[in-house]
DNA sequence: GTGATTTGTTAATCTACATGAATGCATAGG
DNA sequence: CCTATGCATTCATGTAGATTAACAAATCAC
């Protein structure tokens, strides 16, 4: 998979900026178009309803891009969290970078391939929170993404499937018992 | 909003290709590689469970594009059926013409843009899919999509809210009462 | 180290929505 | 034209998962 700091041949060290655990890097409500590219560590990205419930939109480990393409796109304020779950170090880079600059052919063309692998993964939530159970969208997580229940705590896990902790607990409960 | 005739500045009467109200342009584990323009008429995505159940990802009206991007981005058989809704008019492109095709930075930059506004409406869908009631999605869905309503039964509907025909049909009620 | 806050688990109850079945209407096909 | 099939609505019942609460274990703050 191409990641954003090949397309844009970016000199990393200068560009990098330091997190702790719990900074947040963007809130909602805020005016904001930027990109970010996560070199290391775990970030998330997450709505809080009217009732002050947290949604997690998306975990961005080591090499993936988080954004909230959205408000972006509509030109609205940010509708999206991005916060640290792990100390992290991420190159923070303007929309308009990725919009306007003199990106090459090739450059473009792996840009198409990124977006396209978003929509990809979007396509199978939307589905999968159409049509599967609790259970099966957790199963489906393990697999699809081994190694980030070990560094997310669960209560995280449910809220990107979508359920609550106490909910989880329970499937959880149930899966080793089957065992 | 761009579109992906200008994008490729099809010659349009030449591509195009006529069908009924019913036909199938694509069906679940099928190998196909097809992107589908809607020049007239109105088309749908949908997969079916193991239930039987049909849950509709997305309708296509006038000047959209359909297509199953996960299967494509993976390389694997459609998890998607396309068919359509009303009579319709349809370019049929094969998803190399659009990686491999000789386009200028314009039309990439267009390509780049498309993609983008996709993601910004999955982006809205999850959120809503994961925080929002049944009754709020429709409203919301009225909103947003003021014409479809008018030209798709309830049932498909219900079935893009990711509900049942009866849950809409007491929704309906409840809101009509409220009048 | 100690108290305080956060986390995961279990259990009792509640609720939004699913399921299944019955009914009246429309549309289609012979 | 009449019958058959599909569609929307209503109601009775079932259920996945929410809510609330209680508790133990882990983590944090100082």
């Amino acid at each position: 998979m191409e990641h954003i700091n090949e397309i844009l041949s970016l000199d990393s060290k200068e560009n990098t900026s330091h997190f702790n655990k719990g900074d947040i890097l963007q809130r909602e409500g805020e005016n904001c178009s930027k990109v970010f590219f996560v070199k290391k560590g775990l970030l998330r990205s997450y709505t809080i309803d009217d009732k002050g419930k947290e949604h997690i939109f998306m975990f961005a480990p080591e090499s993936w891009v988080i954004a909230d393409i959205e408000s972006h796109q509509f030109n609205q304020p940010a509708k999206l969290f991005i916060d640290c779950i792990e100390e992290s170090e991420v190159i923070i880079l303007d929309r308009s970078l990725l919009i306007n600059a003199e990106l090459n052919m090739d450059q473009l063309k792996k840009n198409a391939n990124l977006l396209s692998r978003r929509l990809a993964v979007l396509q199978r939530r939307v589905i999968l929170l159409m049509s599967a159970s609790a259970k099966e969208r957790y199963e489906l997580f393990l697999e699809t993404y081994p190694k980030i229940p070990n560094r997310v705590p669960q209560r995280m896990i449910a809220s990107y499937l979508g359920i609550t902790p106490q909910a989880l607990s329970t499937i959880r409960g149930e899966i080793t018992r089957k065992k």
